[in-house]
DNA sequence: CTTGCGATCAGGGCTGACCCTGAGGCGCGA
DNA sequence: TCGCGCCTCAGGGTCAGCCCTGATCGCAAG
């Protein structure tokens, strides 16, 4: 098997690929971004990518951003993501659009290097492997970005500004519009978040934690 | 200069060992957890730990605290804690307590093994070793502890639940006591946050934000 | 014993937030 | 063209939340 390693990091970089070296397997390259982790993939064409989540230059999604790029351009190569807490908005997609020849482990699960082997074993092989946790937490962050979704832009400007702790009339000043435009877009968002009214609930604090949490 | 490396990892410990034994540092133990760290250290005895902070059983911030009685235990052993993100509690203290022969480092930031050796390097020769980000992190962090250190205990639970989105009366009912009882505890909570009557904010809502980066 | 603090509760008052209902304008797709 | 969704705004009403002021009790420290 012939892989290839991106990760920002060169120490983990490095330390996989001495690791992996001693299993048998191949490492051919290795990026440290994800424009470079293209390039390399073009250049040496390996079985299969291991791909840290999170590179230069936001620190954010670019792996996965580059996994998907991989895969258009190379649709028979395998590609594991490492990360190091679950990431959920890009990983759903990709795992929805191409299940097979992908894998998803927290790196914290990664417990020594059979762990890594296997996984990368199962996906060269063109099955699927994830962390049960990844799977869990998936479906729990889909369905709070779900009611997320329901809100127009509008509804979800006002709502970051009322996550910042702004009151409807600080919204009102900052979107330049009528305080009764606010408390309209308001209603329509607890409706739309499913928070009616009970005694129980603060409904404008669950608001902001639902944003908070998507 | 001989090492000793603690993390649940035996992938990212292994790699280490590797690395840092081709330039020449000695690596005479590994540890998987806080426990097996103190045994490998009172037998061989080395110059410096490198310590993940999280580590099990908890993965909180068990590394954290076996530095602490390693400090105790071996008062010129250097320590290097390296974690994946800010933590703030438990090394504000350590730093304060120990300056000397010690490093703290997100892992992010170490981009290669060169920085690692530099710094353990910084620690053996008895300085100090912390990210900047971590610098700056750690004082905003203080002044959040420091205004919820304002608090009672009763009044932090009273802010719990309003940051699980309960309403006074849900409040009321969880703590059973009386809903006058939960508006004096709010009032004191809005006041000891600095949360002064403005038509900005969103006192709840801030006393809230404020409760959740604590 | 006195004082201060925290926890508890009460009476009464005010208001921002939320709601109901209604209306107009614009853009887009069928 | 029509219907729908979105954005905007209005009049009027209710009430949970917040506040002011006051009071009692228990505990710990000086």
């Amino acid at each position: 098997m012939r892989v290839v390693i991106a990760d920002d990091s060169g120490l983990l970089r490095s330390g996989l690929a001495s690791l992996l070296t001693e299993t048998g397997i191949e490492v051919v390259g290795q990026a440290a971004d994800a424009t470079e982790l293209l390039a390399v993939v073009d250049a040496s064409r390996p079985d299969l990518a291991i791909v840290d989540i999170r590179m230069p230059p936001t620190f954010t999604h670019e792996g996965a951003r580059a996994a998907v790029e991989l895969r258009a351009a190379h649709p028979e190569l395998g590609i594991l993501l490492l990360s190091q807490s679950l990431e959920s908005r890009y990983v759903a997609d990709l795992v929805r659009e191409h299940p097979h020849r992908f894998g998803y482990l927290l790196k914290d699960r990664v417990v020594d290097v059979t762990v890594l082997v296997d996984a990368l074993r199962t996906i060269s092989a063109g099955g699927t492997v994830l962390d049960p946790d990844v799977v869990s937490h998936l479906l729990g962050r889909r369905e709070i970005a779900e009611q997320l979704l329901r809100l127009s832009a509008r509804e979800r400007d006002v709502l970051a500004l009322m996550a910042e702790g702004l009151s409807n009339s600080a919204i009102a000043d900052r979107l330049v519009i009528d305080i009764k435009t606010v408390e309209t877009h308001i209603a329509r968002i607890l409706t739309k978040l499913d928070l009616h009214q009970t005694p129980d609930e603060h409904r404008r604090v669950r608001a902001v934690l639902t944003w908070l949490r998507g």
